[in-house]
DNA sequence: TAAATTTACATCGTACACGATTTAATCGTA
DNA sequence: TACGATTAAATCGTGTACGATGTAAATTTA
């Protein structure tokens, strides 16, 4: 008879990063609705900040969005005028998104979010030797389930 | 002046664990597929299968998410004739959750799931050592995460 | 014990995610 | 240079997530 345990929540390799990664937009809500933005908002915003006037697939790129979800959350961002979608007159296909003036002042605000997330930490007993392996061991997984999910 | 990387989406905290928890999920849909299950059903039913008859509030507990998300999510599974919803007469406020036959009969073919899943990780270089501290520090910043959200 | 509070679940609205398909533009190649 | 293949976005449909609110039942408390 096989063991039924393999089927055990804690025995998963699944749960926890679900779990944890739905807890982490939980903690960056309130923060970030200082400015009136939704987590993955945020991250589009950041790969903006870190590098203006890039296409749709360019962000999806960064992000591992594609443009079925990318689309929407754009439009979002450019009704509030945050960034311009503008398709490129070279190729017809290609949208490039840029910040406007009052997305790239928003950066400002943003400054400050990582310092306030990390305070959140500073009670807790996470080692940050450990939270190093903990990354790399992150990024690993990342990249081998990209090339599985390819 | 304030250094900018700190936005980068490399130093973030969040990014990662966002990411590998959605290209998890990838990894389960097609082999879930061949049981006409999503991610989230599975892992109700998992918790289902290890513990039958619990409260759509034990649900949550086990899995963290509240009634706004589990409830019609728990219709769909019940349509699916995977389970039954019913009102407590003792406490007619609670809903209790059992499996089916048909929602027992599924576990015999869920119990190659894990298996499937590690054999897909089989020529990674993810020595399970190194997977190990992962773990524990995963569910130290998910107990971390859980205080701070509350 | 009647009123206030709490609890359990459901409902509603908004915003992702993502597979599948569509549309239009560009590219590759015979 | 036609024309099939590829590419970039957009669209569509389904299913989560989740804050806010609603509803009814149970519990607490004045």
């Amino acid at each position: 008879m096989e063991d039924a345990s393999v089927l055990h929540l804690k025995n998963q390799f699944c749960f926890p990063l679900y779990a944890a990664s739905r807890l982490t937009t939980k903690l960056y809500a309130p923060i970030l609705k200082a400015l009136e933005l939704t987590y993955p908002q945020y991250l589009v915003l950041m790969v903006l900040w870190e590098n203006d006037q890039q296409t749709v697939n360019a962000i999806g790129n960064c992000l591992l969005l594609e443009s079925n979800t990318l689309t929407p959350l754009l439009k979002r961002l450019e009704q509030k005028q945050l960034l311009q979608r503008t398709r490129s007159s070279k190729d017809e296909r290609v949208v490039t998104v840029g910040l406007t003036q009052k997305g790239i002042d928003l950066k400002q605000k943003a400054l400050s979010i990582p310092q306030q997330i990390t305070a959140l930490f500073e009670d807790t007993t996470l080692e940050p030797e450990n939270l190093e392996n903990f990354y790399q061991t992150l990024y690993k997984l990342i990249d081998a389930l990209k090339e599985k999910t390819a």
